[in-house]
DNA sequence: CTCCAGCAGATTGTCAACAATCTCGTCAGC
DNA sequence: GCTGACGAGATTGTTGACAATCTGCTGGAG
């Protein structure tokens, strides 16, 4: 599946995205080389076309370029995770001060309802349903805080942290610690307080962090 | 002078450093068309490398990319402006937290005499001076919190900002706002103590935002 | 006088070939 | 048996030429 080819797009973004998404769903490694020539072949693209998008990226963070030496998916360590981590808990404290600001009826609604479905995602143990609706929950408060560049950077952070999440998404009892977390987060938007709102988010992530850190002891230092 | 050529970097990476600093000073005004044939007459680089620069300043979102037109320098709208304050807003304050956890007591007497070369700025209305001490103050903050990740983020905003910030800086008045800011910012860091060092951080930056915006009503909806 | 089609020049997008560099296996010398 | 130099193959860096597209001007029709 050489990624659906849009006709609007010139052939860099096309493999940009291709290989992006490639990278995020773990076809290709932390450290693992991407050899032109294999792109090549992959997308069907030109040398040209595949060295823009891996420049692209490279500037992006996903990953890295030596030279003489070519691409290699971009490692991030533990102490990187963690800094994007606090990182991401002040933006999304941004985002969510912002949401409580823009909400509007309808929106709030539909928060309320991610609610709900999240408290009965936890109860049901459905992990990769409660999974989807956290992200679905964030991405909407996003939508609702409607700031361009914080939204870009959060996006590209969570990037770089994809193997770092699943990593936790594993983790036995985060749903029962994040649930309440995100109801907090909900009421607070609900109520038109940004204040609670960013304090509510940040504690949330501040948990994701302490988590994080934790698991480092469980890996150990590879 | 077109900058300083650097051995061990490949021209890629000197192209883009020359052109960055370039459109940061003012040479190329928002807006502006980069030709590559003049970059590569001024640069003396082959276009292979021209591009890869353009390319990666795209990324990094000093300058637009549209198909079969080339690049220009891209236009910071004030919206836009205010919106990567705010992201400063809180990028540096968990900067200045995390400085406050980890100043050692030389980095403390530094920071004690940028505080007093500050005042003495102002009292003798050196403004460029001030201006100066301000971007060492925010610049050491950022050594002292080592914090990789929003340090690198930081400065590729500011990068953005530079037309505004300019602009900011010719408002009369200005110094007399920012120092006790800066002062107590200074203090709380010197102090140890993160959680007052972020709000001083903050305060500080809010106080710019609001002056950008009150600076969009005197040059009116350009 | 105004508007639109068509053309020439300029500019960018793409490609294929060549040069430089690195990696890794091999072999001679100690 | 071990160390280090050598070289073939693989991989990336760079160049120049060619194709596609856009921009602004010219000229004719209404």
């Amino acid at each position: 599946m050489p990624s659906t080819p849009r006709p609007g797009e010139t052939g860099a973004a096309q493999v940009r995205h291709g290989l992006r998404a490639a990278i995020l769903h773990g076809e290709y490694l932390p450290g693992e080389r991407l050899v032109e020539a294999q792109l090549i072949e992959r997308f069907d693209a030109s040398r040209f076309t595949v060295r823009a998008a891996l420049h692209s990226l490279a500037t992006e963070g996903l990953v890295v370029l030596e030279h003489n030496r070519g691409a290699q998916v971009r490692k991030v360590s533990l102490r990187e995770a963690l800094e994007i981590t606090e990182v991401r808990m002040v933006l999304e404290g941004l985002i969510a001060a912002r949401a409580a600001e823009r909400v509007t009826d309808r929106q709030a609604s539909e928060l309320a309802e991610i609610g709900v479905l999240m408290r009965h995602a936890v109860e049901a143990e459905e992990h990769f349903r409660y999974s989807d609706l956290n992200h679905r929950l964030h991405s909407l408060l996003r939508e609702i805080a409607a700031h361009e560049t914080a939204d870009q950077i959060v996006e590209t952070l969570r990037g770089q942290l994809v193997r770092h999440q699943f990593m936790l998404s594993v983790l036995p009892g985060r749903p029962q610690v994040s649930l309440p977390q995100h109801e907090r987060i909900i009421a607070a938007v609900r109520a038109r307080d940004p204040k609670a709102a960013e304090s509510a988010m940040r504690e949330h992530i501040a948990s994701v962090f302490e988590a994080l850190r934790t698991l480092d002891y469980l890996s150990g230092p590879a």
